[in-house]
DNA sequence: GGTACGATTGTCT
DNA sequence: GACAATCGTACCT
């Protein structure tokens, strides 16, 4: 197994974090099992300068994560219904992270497999982490994994160095797409801040921010 | 104290 | 391709 990630290597910007993740493991270990996802897909959110971050509009309960320590992780609930992951990056202040889109699980798939019966998504193997929430299911975490240390390696999450193939350590770095981010709108739907490994069937299809209805006003 | 809305997904047409 | 589900949060009054 590859070396645990530190807090140095987090406390950077994290459109250089985001990239260089792709191919990185993450396990989560927990009374029923451990797994282990390859991850495939990244988006990254530049907190304070970021109109699509959380934590655009300043610190609040819900987003204290993204202020605190690189290395860390931000679990939010959307819509109710989807649990998402992300791990904070640096510098502190910046309120940086990385949104883990997708993955190919590598090692429980038998507990991942069970964790999407009980949650009742995904179908096949490739869609298991394909999709942020459906990522959150398989590896089990839920929102009161906000704030856990990843850089802790006997941690219940932990996130790896992205293995170097013994043939060809030398050789090229994995080839990279990117492209706008997922479903965000408004002045960050451009920026080309998501990252994917090229040809992995296990990233997700990109869907433009959803169209809101036309607005009512606000109470007359 | 009230309300609009979302870093998504599954289902239906 | 369109839309409902569903609830906490942020922002407004």
């Amino acid at each position: 197994m590859t070396e645990p990630l530190d807090r140095a290597w987090f406390d950077r910007d994290p459109l250089d974090v985001a990239p260089e993740l792709l191919g990185a493991f993450i396990t989560t270990s927990a009374d029923d099992g451990s797994v282990t996802l390859r991850i495939t897909e990244v988006e990254a959110y530049r907190g304070a300068q970021d109109p699509a971050s959380h934590a655009f509009r300043g610190r609040t309960a819900r987003n204290a994560a993204m202020f605190g320590a690189p290395g860390r992780l931000y679990v939010y609930r959307h819509l109710g219904l989807h649990t998402c992951a992300n791990l904070v990056c640096g510098p502190v202040g910046l309120a940086g992270a990385v949104l883990l889109r997708a993955g190919e699980v590598t090692d429980g798939l038998a507990l991942a497999r069970e964790r999407r019966l009980r949650a009742g998504v995904a179908r096949t193997d490739v869609e298991l982490a394909r999709g942020p929430a459906r990522l959150a299911v398989a590896l089990g975490i839920e929102l009161g994994a906000d704030g856990t240390d990843v850089t802790d390696p006997g941690g219940a999450v932990v996130v790896r160095r992205a293995a170097v193939p013994a043939a060809a350590p030398t050789a090229a770095a994995p080839a990279i797409d990117v492209g706008p981010r997922v479903g965000v709108g408004g002045d960050g739907a451009l920026l080309p801040w998501r990252f994917w490994l090229s040809g992995e069937p296990t990233v997700s299809a990109y869907r433009p921010a959803q169209r809101r209805p036309v607005r009512t006003a606000r109470r007359p």
